[in-house]
DNA sequence: CAGTGAACAGAATAATATTCATAATTAATA
DNA sequence: TATTAATTATGAATATTATTCTGTTCACTG
């Protein structure tokens, strides 16, 4: 059990909402923005990294460029004991699998694939999904266009 | 109808997989790493974001962090006409909501949503989906635990 | 009310970004 | 295939940022 307390302020958010909004700003920029001495962002944002409050950094790749147009969502059944997850941590292995999530009710995962074509769906299914030990059923839905997606979260304040 | 040639090489390819491991890296560290020049890769990386390969840069934030615990996912059908999709650029609208994907099959979306808790999606649900227009029903599953979750992309080569 | 620690400012230095003129490479074509 | 045109890279110069460090303030505590 690791109780984290992030204990963050007014400053700390607004960082956060600069930092979620681009990524590459730098700190003489959020300084300005914020009325504060570059230094002191620094400092804010490197304990921001250290708590866990900040995960990551990417450069969000338009799929379609990389030739992975056809994104789905797949309902994975599997046997997994409750609170193990064996099937979960294969799944999550697979390149292709952008997400794994453990759902409440159908003892199940729902997974987040892109691919570069349906053909490219059927191939990953039949050679490496059909290889997770423990699946059941699966029940797939294909995205036809996507209006939104992003990982903004909501700041409070 | 914009069809766009990327046109992208090795080298792209090599930029492309850096900067969606780590957003922040600077083209300085690239160079050493591909053994080019700082100011080819930063001509590169211009490029790259002209042509809409690389859609935007952002720090992930932890949601546990600001209080975002919940995630669900929501199906939503609708009555919006083909191809038009009116209820899905209102869903698009509400902060909450990180994805909006028109689905096959159901005449309907699905969309990512993140609250604080159980409550927090009981008061959207009542307070802001209520308010969109079109919607005909709404079924919705509960995520437990999250496996994985990010936006990385297989890149080819 | 001295002592401690956290947070910030500001100055100095190190590193990186950016610009630009030139060279190398590649592609196009006569 | 030689020649030109266009693209891409290099390397040096400059501008901007990142980072470090010192000193100050302020809140808290014994």
């Amino acid at each position: 059990m690791t109780k984290v307390e992030y204990n963050l302020d007014q400053v700390d958010y607004k960082i956060l909402r600069l930092m979620q909004d681009n990524g590459r700003i730098n700190n003489a920029d959020i300084a300005r923005e914020l009325g504060m001495a570059p230094s002191a962002i620094l400092e804010r944002v490197k304990k921001l990294e250290q708590k866990d409050v900040i995960l990551k950094y990417s450069a969000k790749i338009n799929p379609a460029a990389v030739d992975q147009k056809l994104l789905s969502f797949i309902f994975i059944k599997a046997n997994d004991i409750i609170g193990e997850q064996r099937v979960g941590l294969a799944l999550a292995e697979i390149p292709e699998v952008q997400e794994v999530h453990d759902i409440a009710g159908d003892d199940g995962y729902l997974i987040k694939v892109r691919t570069s074509d349906s053909t490219g769906l059927v191939d990953l299914m039949r050679n490496t999904l059909s290889k997770v030990e423990g699946i059941i059923s699966t029940r797939t839905t294909i995205v036809l266009q996507t209006v939104k997606e992003d990982q903004q979260v909501v700041i409070p304040e």
